[in-house]
RNA sequence: GGCGGCAUAGCCAAGUGGCUAAGGCAGGAGCCUGCAAAGCUCUGAUCCCCGGUUCGAAUCCGGGUGCCGCCUCCA
């Protein structure tokens, strides 16, 4: 089955042919590490995670490697503001966004380069292209590239031009041979957060350490150093454009075969930002919502597009997500048998469609319906709950959704008391429908409901939920 | 000022030249049920506006209008 992806460079949906058969190489750009991550984070991470459980699902063997930039202005900016080391900073804010992620049901990647960690190849990469004249030094021991040695500069962002009014919000340095050259390394004096390397004693600029990173971690062939480059759209321009005309000048190729960014997370309509108040850490939005329900939603809208996050868009998502553990708890207890072929190629297929998620998911949704009218008109048919406890299995494999233990779902939050009470609450109410006493019956449901539980006679026996 | 994206039923959202425009939520009708809930069945839009290309366009081109993003750290 062919893999289609839109290239945000090309701005085509191209078939994807990997470097080398059955391997696919794929470069996420990480979190800065200053702060808890927030809905931004979420959805690239849940954007690319889709593309790696894609290209898996598709036979690929998959190396995925997310970065995490661990030096930086505004990591610096906080360390004054704490009694901590910068290892001891940037520590807790990577163990707090691989938790986070984790509860997103996002897979761990294969590599988690830190930039403090790679300065070896950071060095070495700003020597070669030292060497070649691709970057200078200025008096104040800062390195800049220069970028009218790469001939296919802006080829990548189609953001540069030659009007000087449009560059007027860049730094004005006078020893900057071009405008738009941008550092490759920082010169300072604080020890604390300078590293000491054969380009001087220092810091090295967020671009670098991207290049640097993939050149160490993959190796390519004579033309890309890798498959896949993905980031937020934000990255496009100045970030990747960066990155790409640095391995064009140290390495005389392509940083990457194919270019994916993912669409912005906005909330109410609004942009999220601290000042405006608005919950946008994903350690608060977990406080509230389940890890797989914020998954589920999020993945629901094309990776590309903007999304608009709200709660009433979240908690139709809820319900939606419900159908599923509904059908998957008719069927609790059961033996997973072997997926329907069709319903697995099927969903293959709209994910290997630039991972058309919504599309996916719609499959999914029909699926359940299918599911619970074959079961209605079959309820003992063995092999057909067998079938579709492995078509379950192969949604979570796929989507990342599903996993969870079907009563668990319906049942988060209930504290084992209230449990109790509520089991003996609905074996008060058996015995009154059984004495047809509905008046009783229906004062009990009344009270459930009060608490926030809902009640569902089926065949073998009362189910409740909550609400 | 420069560059780019988006605009599909009450809401969310697929669909990028051609069968009756996916799917979900909400709403309506029905089956089932002591009544409900759950589940199942049926039910809704000609695709922001104008013009063009074409036998044929939501889908391509041009022009509007509106919203958003990037150009400075940013997923």
């Amino acid at each position: 089955m062919s893999f289609y992806l839109y290239d945000s460079v090309k701005k085509d949906k191209l078939e994807f042919k990997s470097i080398k058969e059955n391997e696919a190489t794929i470069y996420v750009c990480g979190p800065t590490v200053y702060d808890d991550a927030h809905l931004g984070h979420a959805r690239s991470a849940l954007s690319f995670d889709m593309l790696k459980r894609t290209l898996k699902a598709l036979g690929y063997k998959v190396t995925l490697a997310k970065n995490f930039t661990d030096i930086d202005d505004k990591i610096i900016n906080k360390l004054a503001n704490s009694n901590k080391t910068l290892e001891e900073l940037t520590q807790y804010y990577i163990d707090r966004y691989l938790e986070d992620m984790s509860a997103l049901g996002v897979e761990r990647a294969d590599v988690e380069p830190k930039a403090t960690e790679s300065i070896d190849a950071i060095e070495s990469m700003i020597n070669r292209l030292l060497e070649s004249d691709c970057a200078y030094k200025i008096d104040n021991g800062d390195i800049y590239f220069d970028t009218s040695k790469d001939s296919k500069y802006g080829s990548i962002s189609h953001m540069v031009t030659e009007d000087e009014q449009n560059i007027s919000r860049i730094e004005a340095n006078s020893q900057k041979r071009n405008p738009k050259d941008f550092a490759l390394w920082k010169a300072c004096e604080q020890k604390d957060v300078c590293f000491n390397s054969k380009v001087g004693m220092g810091r090295p600029g967020w671009h670098i350490e991207c290049s640097a990173m993939i050149e160490k971690i993959f190796e390519g062939d004579e033309n890309y150093c890798i498959d896949i480059h993905c980031g937020g759209a934000d990255l496009l321009f100045p970030h990747h454009e960066n990155e790409a005309a640095q391995t064009r000048c140290a390495l005389n190729k392509e940083i990457a075969k194919y270019w994916v960014h993912n669409g912005f997370v906005q909330i109410d309509g609004e942009k999220m930002s601290k000042s405006l108040g608005n919950s946008f850490f994903l350690k608060d939005a977990l406080k509230i919502y389940d890890g797989e329900l914020l998954r589920y939603y999020l993945i629901s809208v094309n990776y590309r597009n903007d999304f608009n996050f709200n709660e009433v868009d979240l908690l139709n998502s809820k319900k939606r997500l419900d159908k599923l553990y509904r059908l998957k708890k008719r069927l609790y207890g059961g033996k997973v048998g072997q997926v329907n072929k069709e319903f697995k190629n099927t969903l293959i297929e709209a994910m290997s469609d630039d991972l058309n998620s919504s599309k996916a998911m719609a499959i999914v949704d029909e699926m359940i319906t299918s599911a619970n009218d074959s079961l209605d008109k079959e309820p003992k048919n063995r092999a057909l709950k067998q079938e579709i406890l492995a078509n379950i299995k192969f949604i979570n494999e796929l989507l990342g959704i599903g996993a969870k233990d079907a009563i668990e779902w319906f049942q988060q939050g209930v504290s084992s008391e209230d449990k109790a009470k509520i089991e003996e609450l609905i074996e008060q109410r058996a015995q009154a429908k059984k004495e047809k006493n509905f008046a009783k019956a229906d004062s009990i449901r009344d009270e459930l409901t009060a608490m926030n539980i809902a009640i569902m006679d089926l065949a073998d026996g009362t189910k409740w939920e909550k609400l």
